[in-house]
DNA sequence: ATATTAGTGATACTTAAGTAGTTTTACTTC
DNA sequence: GAAGTAAAACTACTTAAGTATCACTAATAT
């Protein structure tokens, strides 16, 4: 499951993307990427944030779902949908506190890793690396608040048609990352059951909004579906 | 309304227990502090995001709610109740990007507050300070964190429940901080409304968990409440 | 080819939450 | 002490969301 990743070519590559490691001095960055190893996911590996309290990854490729259970109800909440780019866990990394949360990969994912005690020692000698954090925690900050004002606020038809909206390629207009998700999946983003999604979707599909296959959406009128996802 | 802070024993008094300035040095505390100025607002001053998006303020006494509006139903949703030693806005100081939400102080509300610029500067002069905003950002994530899942996967007695336990002195065991808050704040602190608020505090009453007066609550049977929250 | 399974579509039912409106209470101020 | 006001308490009603269940279909495995 695990390789070496010294010297490795996509390792480096990976690093040097980084929004972390973005303008680094080709030294450090070596140095850098010497520290991590290759992991691999198979589909639907799961894991707790307790396994992982010790390690820091960057997501290669491959989607990673970060989500917490209730369970008593069973039922499930996604946070974050991470992909390529993405790392994790950054509260882990800032404080030693308790982030309670599970991941699994949704197909085979492939990430760097290393141990967060040696991300930790690079926060004190890169100082840079605090700069490079703050914007990324703030954009997660400003996704979950859109989920709490979205769920606190809108009704599911515009939460369902936001969420469409927000996974629209702005230069194809095509529908992408959460297309070949199933209904139950789409259900834990935005915090309902795959049975009321459904209900939605086939309301969508009447309207002339989506064209639904099996696990795979399409939108056929971009404006009826604006329109859904503010309520007029 | 405002008042200069050059060499203000207060605003200087606020800095240093401010955990972004904790263990700065002298002189730097000194030139910090007399860059902010005092700043009032009555109660019940509401302020837009827009209105403020040049300033950063720290708060020295008083509650301020951070809140969005659904202009369509008039619903409100608070985001954080802010309060002494707490800043704003973070998002704003770290990025550009628009944070649109509205600022209402519950009561007189005493704050310093300088030109966003300024902390811009001082974030590169003094590195150490974009190490402390990182575990401020965290708490915040994890706090709306917190919100979304609640909503999500929690009715809301036991959102209800979590609210008053998250409020209550560790050593006095007194509830404290949002006792006097009118239903309707209360409401906007789950995502509720005020009828519902009403509707399940004369329940609480009845089970002999809360005892309710005028803009005041206090906490009777603990167990109960905490029973409450996690649903059993 | 057949069996199995996961995903989807559809129906009927239950219930918590939201909404609207009125009444009562408690505090303020004149 | 009376009048006015804002918050809280109560009632009746509506509705969206959740739940349970079953049927159907496409993909996969045997």
């Amino acid at each position: 499951m695990n390789q070496k990743g010294k010297g490795n070519a996509l390792g480096l590559k990976t690093i040097e993307n980084s929004i972390l490691f973005k303008d680094f001095d080709k030294e450090s960055l070596l140095l850098i990427a010497s520290q991590f190893i290759i992991e691999k996911w198979p589909a639907h590996t799961c894991s707790s944030c307790y396994q992982l309290r010790h390690k820091f990854h960057i997501i290669i490729s491959g989607r990673l779902k970060v989500f917490k259970t209730d369970k008593r109800t069973g039922r499930e909440f996604t946070l974050f949908l991470l992909r390529k780019n993405d790392f994790f866990d950054v509260i882990t990394l800032i404080e030693d506190c308790s982030h309670k949360i599970y991941y699994e990969s949704l197909e085979d994912v492939k990430m760097l890793s290393t141990p967060i005690l040696i991300v930790r020692r690079w926060l004190i000698k890169y100082p840079m690396l605090n700069q490079r954090l703050l914007p990324y925690l703030g954009k997660q900050l400003l996704n979950i608040e859109e989920y709490a004002v979205n769920h606190t606020l809108l009704e599911i038809p515009a939460r369902l048609a936001s969420l469409i909206l927000k996974n629209i390629n702005q230069e194809s207009k095509k529908l992408e990352f959460i297309n070949d998700l199933s209904n139950e999946e789409i259900a834990n983003l935005i915090g309902s059951t795959r049975a009321v999604v459904n209900r939605h979707f086939q309301e969508f599909k009447h309207e002339g909004i989506l064209k639904l296959g099996r696990k795979n959406m399409e939108v056929i009128n971009l404006t009826l579906l604006i329109k859904k996802a503010t309520n007029q």
